[in-house]
DNA sequence: AATTATGTGGAGGCAGCCTCCGGATCAGGA
DNA sequence: TCCTGATCCGGAGGCTGCCTCCACATAATT
């Protein structure tokens, strides 16, 4: 198990998870205006393009020149971080939500919200699947924002005894990633798809 | 414009699906000494620095000119596709020998052999499978390969009843495919969600 | 209003993609 | 063997996108 070890810190004590994730914003008020129109140009080009948009024709959607993007965002990667975090922070929000459902039928739905959610951001999440457990700094704590969200529902079921527990939630998401990151397939059928997956994780009380 | 659409006329009046994979030859003497070391170089290029590898230092690589190599493969899709086309000849050849076993071993085992020959050869992988379902010509005489020889296993596995029966081998292969694709993870870990993916699939005769 | 810290934007250097065509090479006939 | 047309080679060059750098502009502060 080479890759950070996923058992870990599922259940990190990370305080604010949900908000410190984006990179500082700038303070200026003409910096932090570009700041936000680059992002909000990224992800329609992105979600609408796919990953593969030029950086200046985002600067040109922006209104911005080349520079100011790269100074707010030295890297491709950055922007992407930038404008997937901000997506994964939402999906991450819909757990609490679901802790009312039954075990399964919550951990369920939130792997599906994942699939679902990251079927429209494609773009986004293949490129940046690809650097799951790679040196990405903040996309790293991003990941543990999916964990700390993700984890409890998956303890529960495995709790409940619905969920094989030799799993962790570091696992499921690298699967479900898996098959999000499968192109070419209808949104109905990558649901199918991902709701064979999660019978292979499914344990039914008498089975076995 | 992410992608240019020079997708005109690399397929050519392709007779054979099984053996006509391989774009035409060429036929002079020269040239096709010059395809065939391009073939070489971008093979090894491909499997050593990923599919980022630029064109020019294949032809470098090769001892040919960028427009050899352009000649030949008009589109880097072409390439990558004459490489590719080859390696799937060789794994789908593989299936007939496994017909041997029972229906679901059989299946697991060439399920299995599937994803550890795309773990080796990743790069490519991860690369063409994007294109699955989209305008690929050649490509899609070489996943009907894929489906030639899969189909029948999954077939028998179906007709054994230990495999579900609503699952057609597009779709495993596009859920093998997307567990392939995840990166950053031990092999050993791959062939783990696999399992957890085929499981998924299998079918207990008293379960259910 | 002046000063200073901060931010802007695009020119420019670099690399890779792909096209184009003058010249080299091959194949077949005299 | 030599000639000749068909075929093929290869790299210069145009283009686009990535990224850096810095003279200039603007917000914040005094």
């Amino acid at each position: 198990m080479s890759t950070t070890e996923p058992t870990r810190q599922q259940t990190a004590p990370t305080e604010q998870p949900a908000r410190g994730l984006t990179s500082a914003r700038p303070k200026r008020a003409d910096a932090r205006r570009n700041y936000d129109r680059v992002i909000a140009a990224a992800r329609s080009a992105f979600t609408e393009s796919g990953a593969e948009t030029s950086l200046e024709g985002i600067a040109r959607r922006a209104g911005v020149g080349i520079g100011t993007l790269y100074r707010h965002f030295p890297t491709r990667q950055a922007l992407l971080e930038a404008v997937y975090v901000e997506e994964v922070e939402r999906l991450c929000n819909s757990a609490a939500e679901l802790a009312r459902l039954e075990p399964w039928e919550a951990f369920a739905a939130w792997a599906e919200g994942l699939v679902d959610y990251m079927a429209t951001k494609l773009a986004l999440a293949s490129e940046l699947f690809d650097y799951v457990d790679r040196d990405a700094p903040v996309f790293t704590s991003c990941r543990a924002s999916l964990f700390a969200a993700g984890g409890p529902l998956l303890q529960r079921a495995q709790a409940a005894g619905v969920v094989r527990d030799d799993v962790d939630i570091a696992e499921v998401i690298q699967l479900i990633g898996g098959i999000t990151k499968i192109q070419g397939a209808e949104p109905a059928q990558i649901r199918r798809l991902l709701s064979i997956a999660l019978d292979g994780l499914r344990r039914h009380p008498r089975d076995d």
